[in-house]
DNA sequence: ATTCTTTGCGTATTTTTTACGCTAAGTTTG
DNA sequence: CAAACTTAGCGTAAAAAATACGCAAAGAAT
């Protein structure tokens, strides 16, 4: 990823928390910091994907170029959720050196606009990945990382917690077809609370754009479930002439 | 508010959304933007309060700065809701030679933190504000403004009100003491709907962090209201095992 | 055949929302 | 000074949603 440098605005830089469900687990997308990673660092050799951007280029092109480099998906769900600017974000030493070093520039604050991103975890090229020297890594149980990064996730999934009890994003994170309790397996992992299956299904099922397939599991070591899709124009639609509020 | 340029960063900038409520609409506060303004500017001569960022200054820092400048107060309410960072936001010509002008810098192009802010109309300091042009605007009825500022407004409003329907930050736009009819009007120009008082009000009370004081209005044309106080402490404490979704 | 797990339908209870009616307490009007 | 007017504030009844469960059914695993 050594690009030309008189083309990037060595000031500015996107980073991306890239969240998956492989079922069980949310996921996070690492990179590996590649070579010249001093001792002191070894225990901060991940960070998230991204980049400096371009002179010309918009923020959110420089997020879907970077997922794109990284997963070979466009057109990925992405979501601006907070800038880091504190001008000591990036601390002197290593990794300001690697920074310098890897981008050739003088840096005197990078500020960094972060996004949340999901996808599923299935479509992304796992060979992309790991050429990149990404890995996924449960969200529960991440390694100290590079910069602030760890604070960047922990904000980015915050504000994913916060977003799910109004949208069903989530939906994102699932294959096209999928059952219900695949979707009560990811509300549960997300919000950190088990949450009766009955009541659930009851919940879910009377949204209109929930829709019933035709199709049932199999293989499964239990009664087989039917499988749903989400149908985004009709939620698009419901929530027209939505008013709600709560104190 | 010419500062000596070397110790500001020319690429980053903070504006701020700054709400106000008057008792009957949304206000916003723009700044006249002085002198050089010429012929083809001449409706794009308000923008948002705003400032670049000294080189050592925190993001947040730099907002308050401005807003304490501006309105005399300190430890405003505010909230970062975005970054705003085309390439293309400042537009060459005026607006750009008028920035160029004010700060003696080249530049390539300014990205924007963007932070709305809530703050009690009758508390901010009035002189202040005029001292820098300032005046209040309603948010429904405003004029063209410079840069992208107008875009900034909208997605600052639509922020606000997305979280008012989750958490009662809209009590940093009302006094200390206020009554049911003030905060419903306060939603529903915030909402855009018209909300049935009866039910508005039961829905308001059950809340345990509302609490009833002892003082009614005098001086109304009608029967005079109760006045209730907000309280911070009770409303934190009962957020804190709250779960809550939504399909 | 028995056990185990999850599906998916159902029911009963409580809580919340919604849609109103109506009296009370003040000012303003005639 | 009475009547009119306005908002406050309590209440009720019906509908809708949330909660807490029970339980039979459909498969795989033993």
């Amino acid at each position: 990823m050594q690009h030309p440098v008189r083309n990037f605005n060595p000031h500015l830089s996107v980073d991306c928390v890239v969240f998956g469900f492989d079922g069980e687990q949310l996921k996070v997308l690492l990179i590996e910091r590649p070579g010249s990673v001093q001792k002191s660092d070894r225990n901060k050799r991940y960070k998230l994907p991204g980049d400096l951007i371009f002179k010309m280029e918009n923020l959110e092109s420089a997020a879907q170029r970077v997922l794109h480099q990284l997963t070979g998906l466009e057109n990925i769900f992405l979501r601006q959720f907070s800038v880091f600017g504190k001008p000591d974000r990036i601390p002197e030493g290593d990794d300001l050196n690697w920074l310098e070093h890897s981008t050739g520039v003088d840096i005197n604050r990078v500020v960094t606009t972060a996004y949340y991103s999901l996808i599923r975890i299935d479509k992304s090229k796992t060979a992309k990945e790991l050429l990149h020297n990404a890995s996924w890594h449960n969200v529960n149980a991440l390694p100290a990382l590079a910069f602030d990064h760890n604070s960047i996730i922990e904000k980015g999934l915050e504000c994913l917690r916060m977003a799910i009890r109004f949208e069903p994003i989530c939906f994102e994170l699932l294959p096209g077809r999928f059952t219900v309790r695949q979707i009560q397996i990811l509300y549960e992992v997300i919000l950190g609370q088990q949450l009766d299956n009955r009541n659930f299904r009851k919940k879910l099922l009377k949204a209109c754009y929930i829709e019933k397939l035709d199709e049932k599991q199999s293989g499964v070591a239990h009664k087989p479930a039917n499988y749903y899709k989400f149908n985004k124009k009709k939620y698009i639609e419901s929530r027209k002439d939505l008013l709600y509020y709560n104190f």
